[in-house]
DNA sequence: GTCTATAATTAGATAGAC
DNA sequence: GTCTATCTAATTATAGAC
């Protein structure tokens, strides 16, 4: 199952607000636009949502609830903490491509405070920068990981795992040959990201010891 | 200097734009909000620039001029390529923290397929992309660095380089204590993305082979 | 080159028939 | 619950005095 069919007016207005607030922001977002995708008329978002404000709230708690369904398990599974902690990364990467919405709706949005910022990180923000970064000291104070402050390695991990997908119209100009859509390509990507932060030795996790298609540590 | 005084309205007015257009992206940032930033009347830019995509245009030259004008010197100093590179990445970092304005407009124009994007592509972005990945491909056939696909490299390196700057207001919320804005900061993630994708012999090029703040490679 | 006034368009939200 | 019609406010751009 990749997406299911929304059939509720409701529900399918929630679909097409995430992807019209995704692809151009709160404010330039139009809800003649967002009635259109859903193919149903404009005045339906206020009846079922009472403004727009409200359907983005409700499209918002949608997507971090799919987030959180996806990660939460992933999480929950045995293993140390280094394992933990890549597996939690790869679903990260995972999810980015699959609904680069998510993180669209937060560049939009966290580029200037407002209320929907302040309202995202309070209700949805926070909760995962805390498990990032708990975690992350939690390694550290094992020297499992390189020395990097954990609001730094935050972004660095939420940004170079999410901006191919963000800025996928722009990577497929750049390079139409590449599709950011393509599983290989999406694992090779979780790969790397793993393997720079927690070393090559959890690189895989469907094959932790495995000398197939291996990343080289930076010399020194 | 830290950045000039605008005097004429046409320099100021590229300075307002470039804040508004950065801070709400193209279609909501507003002409009004524009001029009363710049402290002039409305009308005034049609008569200094012909129309809002005219000025828009005419903002994002003066941006990625200014990026250039940074990166060239950098990319020109002697040094073999893995120092060129990480010379270059460090300065990257530093821009996306002294001008979170080029990284949010990518942003917010990238996230969709328009004649703006591929204006910017055409324009700016595709020498930007081609040094990157040309660079890394030298790297990478020296085994200088990890075995990974140049695209993914492009984009981890921008995403992770410039998101903590481009969300700052969504940062200060999770860290009061933190300011995005702090040089040593800038330094400190600077110094831990080249580690990361150079190893750490060339995490500081004022001192390359110094022994403070080390940054332990990942155990394997 | 700068100002006031306004034209033309589009936005979110509402009223009321069915 | 869905439709048509419309209200009020805000948008970019222009006209014309100075």
């Amino acid at each position: 199952m990749i997406k299911a069919e929304a059939t509720s007016t409701p529900s399918k207005l929630l679909d097409a607000a995430l992807v019209e607030f995704a692809a151009h922001g709160f404010e330039a977002a139009s809800t003649r636009a967002i009635a259109a995708r859903a193919g149903v008329h404009q005045p339906q978002i206020n009846y079922h949502f009472s403004s727009k404000a409200a359907l983005w709230r409700a499209a918002v708690d949608h997507l971090f609830a799919q987030l959180a369904a996806d990660i939460a398990p992933v999480v929950a599974d045995a293993g140390d903490d280094r394992a933990r902690f890549a597996s939690a990364v790869r679903a990260f990467v995972h999810f980015a491509a699959a609904h680069p919405e998510l993180n669209r709706i937060m560049v939009h949005e966290a580029t200037v405070d407002s209320d929907r910022l302040r309202w995202l990180v309070d209700t949805h923000v926070r909760a995962a920068f805390g498990f990032v970064t708990n975690m992350w000291r939690t390694l550290r104070a094992d020297d499992a990981v390189p020395a990097i402050d954990d609001t730094v390695v935050y972004y660095l991990l939420v940004g170079g795992a999410s901006l191919l997908y963000v800025n996928a119209a722009e990577a497929r100009l750049l390079r139409p040959d590449v599709d950011p859509t393509d599983p290989s390509l999406i694992d090779a990507h979780a790969d790397a990201l793993v393997a720079l932060l927690l070393g090559p030795a959890v690189a895989r996790s469907t094959a932790p010891t495995t000398t197939d298609r291996p990343i080289p540590s930076p010399r020194s």
